[in-house]
RNA sequence: GCGCCCGUAGCUCAAUUGGAUAGAGCAUCUGCCUUCGGAGCAGAGGGUUGCAGGUUCAAGUCCUGCCGGGCGCACCA
């Protein structure tokens, strides 16, 4: 329907073009649903944007536009579905469309069932979307929680819309924080061996250390004593992160969220990738020595200050095998690369962009995605937390107090770059007050009342006793929902889907206050099973797109 | 000090990237269950979109300045 909309308009601009002065070039306008009756099924604000360009006044093209289609309604064929067009405002051009031209939507809807809302948008892009990546060195918390639900939600839109996408962890080993894990854990052992040993600073304090200490006891007995201390901290430190992945696969996984790759930073070393990616900067000219260190000039770049990249000590910084790691990305064929990072990266952005267009990629796309911090709430006050202490709400602790679906749904609900505010009592409250609950309900309702018919759905009916207000508007929402999908994968924001599953919701809900499905009027109870079919499907597509749950009862 | 982000209803947030009368949820108040699930629906109140200018057919959105808040400015990871 908008296609042919277009269609009608580009004809009219290519007719009309040679009486205007300025020439037409690139016209982007807006096709919009008209959710309020009174202005029509669809709003084309092309007017304006003509204007623009051929610097009249957009009434004025609204009236030749408007007269261009009115001489040739009858005979285009395009134009067959519309019933009127008028100008409203300073220069809109509303199409009122026939009724069945707007139900259609519906039998398409039942023909494509869970393909309903697939589109090959994203097609050519090959996509990496990096997120959690946390170090290995404790249980996740409500902060990789937030980024787990957000990126794996994004991970399947991407997908629905027709990119190629890989859902990457990428796993700090080598660094210092894992010897830190090791040396924690070895302490906490040689504890359960009655054998004192100084804890070492910045070590990691939280119970679960003990409790990988035990299991370390119980898989190696005293074996690590006959050790020396570097050895035993090594195994330590590996069994430490093994158990520790594990739980914290285990984690994600009771939300939901899987990941296809698991990218060690330790490869790099050990492939050699970091001296490479250096090389590469450095045979492109962005490296220099200074002061005893190497150096790459971000500056060059648009970032503030230059970066070292070894240290005068020999040692790599962070952005050193990060840099080999954002060149793997480009060797492994990706062009669209997505990263979710904490807020405490945010001034790191410009670097990374930085060596990824100094290494030469200049066509690919990096989006860095700041996800901001969650903040916990019962009773009204926040939920103190303390990493440093090691006392902090994990993910496990948050899934088991409000189930996986509020989790997935509350960390979602809200554009990434805004803090989040989780209110663990609302999370929880079985009632109307749970926006999870509105989503699911409707789902559960019409499944219940597709029971209650106790008939199949039919395929086909006279959709065009569908003809109510209610009736009306939930079949445009319906139909809006490929373009919702859309909207979120092309801004990367999984929320909107989420607010568009509620509109949807919402337009059942009332269709169904106000109409009853089944009744005497057996043509009619046909035409109303359909659309209550055609806004389950679309319910239970958009809710596997956000990993919550589809109850057929409550 | 420099850079980035934010400021919208009592609260939490939207607003189709510049579109028409700024919308939802919560909270408050008022209605609706002898028929498909009331975890729902209908209605009311609540706004100078922080302030002041500017750009244009059109500004919550873009530009400038101010006010208020947050974050970042490592040879840490």
């Amino acid at each position: 329907m908008e296609n042919q909309i277009r269609k009608i308009i580009a004809d009219a601009v290519g007719d009309l073009q040679k009486d205007w002065q300025k020439p037409v070039t690139d016209l982007v306008y807006d096709v919009q649903v008209s959710r309020d009756p009174s202005r029509g099924d669809f709003a084309v604000n092309a007017a304006f944007k003509i204007a623009r360009q051929i610097g009249k006044p957009p009434k004025a093209v609204a009236d030749e536009l408007l007269a261009w289609i009115e001489t040739r309604r009858k005979k285009i064929k395009e134009a067959a579905f519309i019933t009127r067009v008028e100008i409203a405002g300073a220069g809109f051009l509303n199409f009122y469309v026939k009724q069945t031209a707007m139900t259609d939507i519906l039998t398409e809807v039942l023909r494509q069932d869970e393909r309903y809302g697939l589109s090959d948008f994203g097609k050519g892009r090959k996509t990496v979307v990096e997120f959690v990546s946390a170090n290995p060195t404790g249980p996740l918390t409500i902060a990789h929680g937030r980024q787990a639900a957000v990126g794996d939600c994004l991970v399947r839109i991407l997908r629905h819309t027709g990119h190629d996408v890989t859902a990457e962890y990428y796993l700090n080993d080598a660094g210092r924080q894992m010897n830190l894990l090791g040396e924690s854990v070895y302490v906490r052992y040689l504890g359960n061996f009655e054998m004192e040993a100084v804890f070492p600073e910045d070590g990691y304090h939280g119970t679960y250390i003990h409790d990988i200490a035990k299991a370390l006891v119980a898989a190696r007995k005293d074996e690590l004593l006959t050790l020396d201390k570097a050895e035993a901290i090594a195994e330590a430190r590996q069994f430490a992160a093994k158990m520790m992945m594990g739980t914290i696969e285990h984690d994600l996984e009771a939300i939901g969220v899987r990941f296809d790759s698991y990218f060690s930073e330790s490869t790099l070393y050990t492939k050699n990738a970091v001296e490479e990616a250096l090389e590469v900067l450095k045979e492109r000219g962005h490296l220099f020595e200074q002061d005893g260190a190497l150096w790459f000039r971000s500056t060059a770049f648009g970032d503030d200050k230059d970066r070292v990249v070894k240290k005068t000590t020999g040692d790599y910084t962070y952005l050193a095998p990060d840099i080999a790691y954002h060149r793997s990305k480009f060797e492994r064929g990706f062009n669209q690369i997505v990263n979710l990072w904490g807020p405490d990266h945010h001034s790191y952005i410009t670097r990374l962009k930085a060596a990824c267009r100094a290494l030469g990629y200049e066509q690919e796309t990096i989006d860095v995605l700041i996800v901001q911090l969650t903040t916990l709430y019962r009773n009204g006050t926040p939920v103190r937390m303390s990493t440093r202490a090691g006392e902090f709400v994990t993910l496990e602790e948050l899934r088991n107090e409000v189930g996986p679906d509020a989790t997935r749904f509350f960390f979602i609900m809200r554009r990434v770059e805004t803090p989040l505010d989780f209110d663990l009592d609302l999370a929880k409250k079985k009632s109307d007050e749970n926006p999870v609950y509105y989503l699911q309900y409707a789902y559960a309702r019409i499944a219940s009342l597709i029971r209650f018919s106790g008939r199949q759905v039919p395929d086909k009916a006279n959709l065009e006793l569908l003809e109510a207000p209610e009736e009306l508007n939930l079949i445009k929402v319906i139909s809006e929902f490929p373009k919702a999908l859309v909207s979120a994968s092309q801004m990367l924001e999984p929320y909107r889907l989420a607010d568009y599953l509620r509109e949807l919701a919402a337009a059942f809900h009332k269709f169904y206050a106000h109409h009853r499905v089944v009744s005497d009027n057996e043509e009619l109870t046909k035409a109303r099973l359909i659309l209550a079919e055609a806004a389950r499907m679309t319910l239970r597509n958009g809710l596997r797109l956000l990993g919550i749950s589809q109850p057929e009862t409550m």
